[in-house]
DNA sequence: CCGGATCCTTATAGATACTG
DNA sequence: CAGTATCTATAAGGATCCGG
């Protein structure tokens, strides 16, 4: 917080903790855990080393993210939120919610596991009434890295790094962040990416299907006039 | 938009269209309707007209505001939302509700009139039944600018600039935006505020203390330990 | 390796003055 | 009133290097 708006509106002060370039795709890095300096490194590409640290150092005397020291054997130091830090889950979901609406500007480029797999959650539309409420357990390997999700009655109540912890889950896949990306924003169906090896599915395939399906088809565009 | 993040995340690409520094302010000062480059100026002490100019050019490129001529006499250009830009609303929303919560940063400054009464939006909270839900219009002059407001059923339906258009309303308020905030804050209670001339009230006196007391009770600090 | 710090260059914002 | 122009200060981009 080198420079501030000044002002007394609460949301100029969101903005002087969070307003600087790269700060909140910092914080989205960290939705799901904690995350190593070189983890952040990799999953946004295009920050350089010295406004990494800037910024983390930023957000830890804010009081958005706190340094931690993993106990030996790992003695790796990880960033992770605070408690008021994980409240910015709102702003991250209305920002996307509004960002894929964009009239004008294309929703084109790469995208960190972790982001793939949150705009499942963003987008998960609890209400859609289209399919029965089911509950099933999913892992998903996104590029060789592991994320696992629950669906209760209908409701996607966990997303997290990381296998399934007890039992195997009901659904397991296999494929790329692009892949999925590419079949959660219906650009091809969960058919054909299975068909060209894309993606690997072990388990019920209709299961999967739902999960698929249950988030609201997303216009990317289109859905206002430029003139709008 | 000179520069982008070029991923295929959502929330990065309104960052692309929003993160700029002051982009997101200008915005908020059009959120109660269409502004002049002059007013716009006034309401964010310490933008640069340079800085202001780029930044309209920008969110008019990306569909978020738009440019537009006022037919004679007035004969002004006015910046005004898209329908795609009023659709930030949430997201102001999300930010606010998490700026006053800041357990390190605290929340001191100036805040524009405009900013004040959407303070009022934000923090109303329809579901406190510690009052009967009632239904009022209110007049309120900040520093000279008027608002009104219109709560039916104890929901606060309508927040807008100008007197009241048809009827008188049932409660007008003329005080500066200082003092509004001081009470709304629940630095100074009304009644306080009134016996030292800095507010004067037409009107039921009880009718502006229920829509004072609507908003839930704010902690600006303490809420979270830094250590969260 | 990991977690940065350093150095240099370029881009953006701040300050002030000025113009159609 | 609605901006542009000019200059300076600061922050970000790019590459390299260094200590544990």
């Amino acid at each position: 917080m080198a420079r501030t708006y000044g002002e007394g509106c609460p949301i100029a002060l969101s903005l002087d903790i969070l307003g600087e370039r790269w700060a909140l795709l910092v914080v989205r890095e960290l939705r799901l855990g904690p995350r190593r300096y070189r983890d952040l490194q990799e999953a946004l590409p295009g920050i350089t080393p010295a406004v990494l640290s800037r910024r983390l150092k930023e957000l830890e005397e804010t009081g958005v993210l706190r340094r931690r020291q993993l106990p030996p054997p790992a003695s790796a130091q990880v960033y992770e939120l605070t408690t008021w830090g994980a409240e910015l889950e709102p702003v991250f979901q209305a920002l996307a919610r509004w960002g894929v609406r964009s009239p004008v500007v294309p929703l084109t480029g790469e995208i960190s596991a972790d982001s793939a797999m949150l705009g499942l959650r963003t987008f998960f539309n609890a209400d859609d009434r289209d399919h029965q409420p089911w509950t099933a357990t999913y892992e998903v390997w996104l590029d060789r890295e592991p994320y696992r999700l629950n669906v209760d009655n209908g409701r996607l109540v966990e997303v997290a790094r990381g296998p399934s912890p007890d039992r195997p889950a009901d659904v397991v896949v296999h494929t790329t962040k692009n892949t999925w990306q590419a079949v959660l924003g219906r650009k091809q169906t969960l058919s054909e990416a299975t068909a060209a090896g894309l993606l690997e599915v072990t388990g019920d395939f209709d299961t999967l299907q739902l999960l698929i399906d249950a988030p609201t088809r997303i216009p990317t565009s289109g859905r206002h006039t430029p003139e709008g």
